[in-house]
DNA sequence: ATCAATCCTGACCGATTCTGTACAGTAACG
DNA sequence: CGTTACTGTACAGAATCGGTCAGGATTGAT
């Protein structure tokens, strides 16, 4: 029950390009140095957040990586889910063969649909500008 | 980002107690075969969740287990807790031996540490009593 | 006493997933 | 062109997961 550490580390550097001055490009090197990442680990993490839309990024000598998103509009679910995939809290429990309605098994299901939408809202609901507050244009460094 | 098939046999099999009349104990097989999970695997699980003072169990012939905790009070944390250990959506990003107090680090450690708050307090809040509101005396067969 | 039902404990094992590396590109700039 | 940097994929070691198994301990019934 936690979150893994692609999800971790990519988290990481979105926040930390949300916190760079905009406009600017920032080194996948320099994101892994600043936040501790294993660089290869990272440029996977970021290539693949640039894929969905999140990061852009800028090839080449000069190149880099920058926010896409707005962080407004940007949640963790998102970050998450691009990373990780579908953000499933819960499989389904085994469906068994019996044609008997199954009480038990409803109710589990029912508890489970209710964990498995409230965790999404959750996550969902935390936006990466709300942890931004108070230092625009000041940059990491 | 889910919860292992533990937890949620666990939390299957604890539904499962929770619906049954007061005073009857059920035997591990019995709620295997209900639930659609693996005999000796539940064993275990229950086992953990009995040591956790969750359940409750009666040995030798005539035996089971039946649910201790009371309803209302038990969370869904509680049992996730039971069965994988201390709840801990992140663990805490790397930690370099820059000597430097760093912006972007403290703002990532500040997000992790209110989603783990959230996470914990959503889990927390979900009592088990949440989910068996009309079927009071109505077993599960 | 003995036997069978049932829980108790812990070791073990195969498969999957996670974390990270390596490497062979491709694009852009100077 | 040559260097810088992103792109994409394949691969490998480690950890975790899901589940089995064997051997004991305890109790009720005969």
């Amino acid at each position: 029950m936690r979150i893994s550490r692609r999800g971790e580390y990519g988290l990481a550097a979105v926040i930390y390009l949300a916190s760079q001055p905009s406009g600017k490009v920032s080194l996948s090197d320099e994101i892994a140095g600043r936040c501790g990442i294993p660089k290869t680990f990272l440029a996977q993490i970021l290539a693949r957040l640039r894929s969905k839309g999140i990061l852009g990024s800028v090839r080449g000598k000069r190149g880099g990586y920058y926010l896409k998103a707005e962080p407004n509009r940007l949640s963790l679910a998102d970050v998450l889910e691009a990373l990780e995939g579908p953000i499933t809290l819960i499989r389904s429990i085994r469906d068994d063969h019996s044609a008997e309605p199954d009480f038990v098994k409803a109710t589990v299901k029912d508890f489970f649909g209710k964990l498995q939408t409230r965790g999404y809202e959750l996550l969902k609901s935390m936006k990466i500008a709300e942890i931004l507050p108070a230092q625009q244009g000041k940059p990491a460094e």
